[in-house]
DNA sequence: CAAGTTTAATTGCGTTTGCAACTGATTTCA
DNA sequence: TGAAATCAGTTGCAAACGCAATTAAACTTG
């Protein structure tokens, strides 16, 4: 972020204000969980770009990369030359949606799949790494507010 | 962020746990909140770029780009850059430490002064805006919970 | 069914980013 | 003191980004 994980709302007016905004506090913690995940994710050789596709093609393979990029929120442009790096890297491939000549299906390939299984026990260690000054029910409450500000149904491991 | 905001945890493993994972709601939304702020800070025309150094800039002016770039934890190349916009726009103006020849003083304008009361509005805004979903107690909770997870000392208005 | 519209995906190109190298000033300390 | 190390700040350059435009396919509708 800079890395534009550097970014934005690091801010308000006086010192007090700022600690307090909510949109500092999300940007600066996100920054710092991206940054982390950066890290852990280097040790086993997966570039942090790409590892939001990974995650989302483990489970639903064979997807179109419009719909990747519509599960990831991100542009077409973007999921367009992400696949291309996970191609290049070997973890992907595109094949012809039998269903349309202008979609493209994007498959894992055995390497991809091999790599996915890696990443869950990273998202797992730094999740649990960054929750860990909460008391078991404030990490419930957290991630129930979390859903709810961010109008995501709920449902699901707390602890992932 | 893409922007590398656009990045990582958006994820897990299957569709329940990524609904449920810290990084990935954290992601996601800090992610939306700098879309939304963007979007308004163009409407009083005001770079998001460069919208975290002049609310510190407004808050401490004169200090040096070292301490700036301190502050918002972006690296010195960056904050360089940075300053260099904010005078291309005519909102500050260096000018040389007499404590240091080696080292700048980084002063707003009055142009950026004035630009700077317009921001407080803006991320009060933009955080109620994402904070409507929850009732007013959940948005104090929220705040405290972040908090305790970034190990950021409490204290100001939580409507910031 | 043909013209117009929408859709999935890609790409050209200017801008921004990140790293490393560089400059000049200051400190360290043998 | 003066050679080496450190520090504040800048910059060259390759890579990554973001937008807008493009291509090709598939609807829509009169």
């Amino acid at each position: 972020m800079i890395e534009s994980r550097y970014l934005m709302a690091k801010i308000s007016a006086g010192q007090k204000q700022r600690q307090s905004s909510f949109g500092f506090l999300m940007q600066v913690i996100a920054r710092r969980i991206d940054a982390t995940m950066k890290e852990e994710l280097a040790k086993i050789d997966v570039d942090v770009k790409l590892f939001a596709n990974l995650m989302v093609l483990s489970d639903r393979d064979g997807i179109t990369q419009k719909e990747l990029g519509h599960l990831l929120e991100f542009p077409d442009y973007f999921t367009s030359r992400n696949v291309d790096a996970l191609i290049d890297a070997g973890l992907a491939e595109r094949r012809p949606d039998p269903n349309s000549r202008r979609s493209v299906l994007v498959f894992l390939t055995d390497k991809g799949r091999k790599k996915a299984t890696e990443l869950p026990r990273v998202i797992q260690k730094v999740n649990s790494q960054f929750l860990e000054p909460l008391k078991s029910s404030e990490k419930k409450a957290i991630i129930q507010l979390l859903h709810k500000v961010g109008g995501i149904p709920e449902g699901g491991d707390p602890n992932l």
